[in-house]
DNA sequence: TCCCGCTTCGGAAACGCTTCCGTAACACGG
DNA sequence: CCGTGTTACGGAAGCGTTTCCGAAGCGGGA
C-alpha cells in the first residue's frame, strides 16, 4: 500500500468491483446496489462500501456495465468535416458543439465523434456505427439532409436530432435557430427606419437556413403591405461574391431598393463593397442588415447591423430535445426554434427624404 | 424476412455473433476468427461467413469486444471550454479538433469528448474517466498546464499528448506548432526588409506559445548580431488592448523601432491601430509582423503580415504521436513541432532612407 | 406458535465478444 | 504403421458489470 503524491488511492492498478466486494465483505451485487443508489442495502453498508470505493479509487467500467445495461450513456456526432477541404473552416458547427459538449457535461451523456466519411462503406453505415457503440442517441450536424445513410438512421427509430438539419421521425427532430422569425425581425426593423423599398440577396434554396430567411422576409413583407417587384428577390450563394453581384443586380433595378435584407453576413460584406464600389454611402443612401454576426460583421466600416444566433443555445437545446426523446417523453418529437437576436450597428439607417422622394416620384 | 427500403439488410433487430454462426454453421469462435482476419480459418468458410454477416449487417458490439480485448480503439479528448463564458471563442482550438477528428478516421479510432469540470470531482478525475472508458490514449487541449488532475493522469502512465499543451511523461508528449522557428522567421523577415531596429510585444510568458516566440526572436535577433535595447520586450497578453498600449510605449522610445513582432494577431492589430492613431502610415513609416493568421489578418488594412499555423497537421501529428505511444514504438516520445508558415501581406515593407538616417545619427 | 411480509443480502445468470486450449482430420517422413 | 506436425474448427472460460431470484433474519399480528 503505496501512498501516490495524487491522492489517497491506494493502487494504481485497476480495481474492480470484486475488489471493493472483498475489502467490504459483502457481495459485488451489494457493491453494484449500493453504489448505483439501489433502495435495497442498508444506510450503514452503503456509507461503508462508499467510503472503501472511494479510498480504492474505484470506478465502474463503462463497457461492462453498458453491455449488460443495454444504455451507454453515449451519443454520437455525426459531423462531416470534409468541407474543410473545400470551403474552408466553419465556426458555426465548432461553435454549436462547443454548445452541445457544454449541455451535456451536465446531463452525464458523453460524446463520440464519428466520422460519417464511413457512408461510403453501405447505406446503413449510421445505424451499424451507433449499434456498434450502443449510444443512446445521436447528433447530426453539417451533413447532406438527403443522405441515404441519414434515412436509414433515422428510419431506425434511434434518437436522432438535426442541428440545422431538417430531420424528422417518430424519434427524431431537430433544432435550429428561428430563421423565419429572425429575417422577419430584420425586415421590421428596415420598416421600423422607414424604409418601403426592401430587397433580399438569399442563400441556396436547398439549405433549410436560407429557405427559411426567405419565408420569413416574404412573410413580414407581406403583413407589412409591402412590395416585392420582380428582381428584388436575388439569389446568391452565401459566398462574398455572390452578395457583390446581387447588390450590383439590385442597384441596376429602375426602382432600386434604399435597404437590403442579405441572408447572410458574407453576403452582406459583398453588397456593401458593391455600394461602396457604386459610390454610395451605406447607411445614408442605403441600408444593408446582415444575417449570423460573423466575426467580420463587428469589424467591418460601417460595422454590420445583423441578426446573431445564440449557438451554446443551439447546443443546450439540442441536449434537451435528444435526452427527451430518449426517455420517451415526446410522442411525436417537434422540432424546436431558438430565437435569434437583431444586433443594431451601422450598416442600416433611417430613410432620407430624397429617397422619400423618389418612392413617392415613381409611384405616380 | 423483410426487405427494407434501405439495402440488402434482412431485419432491423440487433444481430449478434451468434446468429451469424447459426446462419454459417459455424461456432461463433470461428466467425470472430474470420471476421477479425485470424489466418485459422480456410479460405472457403472465411468468405462465406463474410457473406453472411454483410447481408445480415452484422456489426460486432464494441463494448463487448472492447471489454475482452482489454482495448477499446477509442481516445478521449479532454478540452477545457469554460472559457467560452468569458474570453469568447476560441477558433484554434475548434480548428485542432477538425483536424484531429479529420486524422482519427483513418486511424480506426474514434473520440470520445471528455468534460474536464469533472476535475472538480477529485485529483484523478482524468485518470478515472480514461480508466472509465478503457481509452487507449487521451488528447489535451486548452487545458490549464499545472492541473493537479492533468500531472496525475501523465503520471498514471495511460499514453497522452498535449496540444499547444507542454505535457512530458514516459508515454505523454505533445505536439505544437514551431513558435520557435516561426518567430525566427517572423524576425528574418523583417531583417531581410532591412530593418535592424526590431521590438516585440509578447504573450503572457506562462504560456508555452508565448515564450517559444520570444525565445526565437531572441535567438534570430543575437544571430543576426541586432541589439535588443530596454524597452524592446514589451508584455502583453494576447488582447488587443495590449498591442494598442505597447506600440504607445514603443513609439515613445528614445530610439523607436522601426519595425515590431507581435507574437499574436490580435496584439498586432492593436499595435497598427496605436501606430495609426500616432500619425504614421504602416509599412512605410513601421512596419508590422504578426502571429496566427486569425480572419482578421487578412481584412484589416492594410493587411497584416503574419505567421500562419497549420491546424490541421497539428491534429494530424497528434494522432501519429499518439498511435505511436500507444503501439509502444517510441521509449522516450519527443515532442513534435510543426512548421508555421510566413504570409507575406502588406503591413511590413522596406525601411526608408530616412530611418536609415536616423538610426545611422543615433548610432553615433 | 405459526405465518406473513419486509428488509437486506448472496448466488448466479446473463450481456456479446475474443481467445486459450483441445482435438479431429489429414499429410508426411521414417 | 507410428509418430509428429499442420490446418481448421468447437467448447468454454472469462472480460466487469447488473439484475433476477431466492433466502435468511426479523418483527408483528393472529
Amino acid at each position: 500500500m503505496i501512498p501516490t503524491r495524487y491522492g489517497p488511492r491506494e493502487q494504481s492498478v485497476a480495481v474492480d468491483i470484486r475488489e471493493v466486494a472483498r475489502r467490504s465483505g459483502v457481495s459485488m451485487a451489494t457493491v453494484s446496489r449500493a453504489l448505483n443508489g439501489r433502495p435495497d442495502v442498508s444506510a450503514a453498508t452503503r456509507s461503508r462500501i462508499e467510503e472503501i470505493a472511494r479510498r480504492l479509487g474505484y470506478a465502474p467500467n463503462q463497457q461492462a456495465r453498458a453491455l449488460v445495461r443495454r444504455r451507454s450513456d453515449m451519443v454520437g456526432l455525426i459531423w462531416d468535416t470534409s468541407y474543410v477541404e473545400t470551403k474552408g473552416r466553419s465556426p458555426f458547427l465548432s461553435d454549436m458543439l462547443v454548445g452541445l459538449k457544454m449541455a451535456l457535461a451536465d446531463t452525464g451523456y458523453h460524446l463520440m465523434l464519428l466520422s460519417p466519411q464511413a457512408a461510403d462503406h453501405g447505406v446503413n453505415a449510421f445505424v451499424q456505427a451507433a449499434m456498434q457503440h450502443g449510444l443512446d442517441g445521436v447528433v447530426l450536424m453539417g451533413v447532406d439532409a438527403d443522405l441515404p445513410a441519414l434515412a436509414a438512421l433515422i428510419n431506425s427509430g434511434r434518437p436522432c436530432v438535426g442541428l440545422d438539419l431538417p430531420v424528422q421521425g417518430s424519434r427524431a427532430s431537430y433544432v435550429s435557430s428561428d430563421n423565419v422569425a429572425g429575417a422577419g425581425t430584420a425586415v421590421r426593423h428596415l420598416h421600423g427606419l422607414g424604409h418601403r423599398r426592401i430587397a433580399t440577396i438569399l442563400g441556396p434554396q436547398s439549405m433549410m437556413a436560407a429557405s427559411d430567411r426567405l419565408a420569413g422576409y416574404q412573410a413580414v413583407m407581406g403583413e407589412l403591405g409591402l412590395d416585392v417587384p420582380d428582381g428584388y428577390l436575388q439569389e446568391g450563394d452565401f459566398f462574398r461574391e455572390s452578395g457583390y453581384t446581387s447588390m450590383q443586380a439590385l442597384l441596376a433595378l429602375k426602382k432600386p431598393p434604399t435597404a437590403v435584407f442579405a441572408a447572410g453576413d458574407e453576403m452582406a460584406v459583398g453588397a456593401m463593397q458593391a455600394a461602396i464600389d457604386a459610390g454610395l454611402e451605406i447607411a445614408r443612401d442605403i441600408s444593408i442588415v446582415g444575417y449570423d454576426d460573423i466575426e467580420l460583421a463587428s469589424i467591418v466600416r460601417p460595422s454590420l447591423t445583423t441578426v446573431s444566433q445564440d449557438y451554446l443555445a443551439i447546443g443546450a437545446a439540442a441536449v434537451t430535445l435528444l435526452t427527451q426523446i430518449i426517455d420517451g417523453e415526446l410522442d411525436t418529437p417537434q422540432p424546436v426554434h431558438v430565437p435569434g437576436q437583431l444586433l443594431v450597428r451601422d450598416s442600416a439607417g433611417p430613410v432620407r427624404a430624397a429617397q422619400r422622394r423618389a418612392r413617392k416620384a415613381s409611384a405616380l
